[in-house]
DNA sequence: GGAAACTGGTTCGACATTAAACCAGTTCCA
DNA sequence: TGGAACTGGTTTAATGTCGAACCAGTTTCC
């Protein structure tokens, strides 16, 4: 078996992304979203705190609270004072929100559910299962 | 079988592939190099002109000229017209770019061999074989 | 030959990102 | 209690990124 290196895994792997999400960005973007804000709408409901988002999407903390920022304007998302700890924001879709993020999650699982398609339904939870153990 | 949600796949693979890079940016910028500047170093060997670079490693021309002028400007890359074709600019590592990119690369296997001695080595060749059947 | 269409690479200017410093609210602990 | 240390979030100022327009060299095709 040919040696592995996992330097090498990882670049081809990070291409695989890339080239899914740059394919869709077009398409995300008509909707009315940047990639990035995206894949902060999709964490929302999982992690309703920018602190949380920074640290999960490996975002600095400035550039979430633009994102979000913006997303309010764009009327995606709704921010509220937590009542626990008045320093917190706790982030809330808006019915729009909820709707863009499920259309554009859709655009990016009809890229990548492309590439997984060429494997076999029991490859692909194979596959998953192997990223999660990873994670 | 859980249905599998091709988005959902995908982020969880693009959580990995950030975190791990995240983790060992910091020790590449020692080595003098941004991360972004480090897979172009990984990859002039295989793609020596900058409009292959562009493509393979989906990132817009301008941005490329502008690594390409810094790694040059750091000695870690040479650069000469072609004498095929008087466009072209062909590229070349010097002895220090190939051992600041080997030693880069290197950090990145450390990571993430790291994530990937959670798995067993069929499982890993088993994971690079997926990649590379939906690359 | 030579004009039109194309391709590799760069420049410019507008925009996106983020580190550093900051403020406000919370927790810790003497 | 109260002040020192900490955490969530924002602002600012400096830097990074990249679309659009560009120049130079190449190919195409009459």
């Amino acid at each position: 078996m040919a040696k592995i290196d996992p330097a090498r895994i990882w670049s081809l792997n990070h291409r695989l992304l890339m080239t899914v999400i740059s394919s869709v960005a077009a398409d995300i973007a008509a909707l009315g979203l940047e990639t990035k804000e995206l894949f902060v709408l999709a964490e929302v409901d999982a992690h309703p705190y920018p602190a949380e988002l920074a640290g999960i999407l490996c975002i600095p903390k400035p550039s979430v609270t633009l994102y979000v920022k913006r997303l309010e304007a764009a009327g995606f998302l709704r921010r509220e004072i937590d009542t626990e700890d008045l320093r917190r924001h706790r982030l809330q879709l808006t019915p729009a929100g909820r709707k863009a993020m499920q259309q554009g999650t859709s655009l990016l699982s009809g890229a990548f559910g492309e590439r997984l398609g060429r494997l076999s339904a029991a490859q692909q939870a194979e596959l998953r299962g192997l990223l999660e153990k990873m994670l």
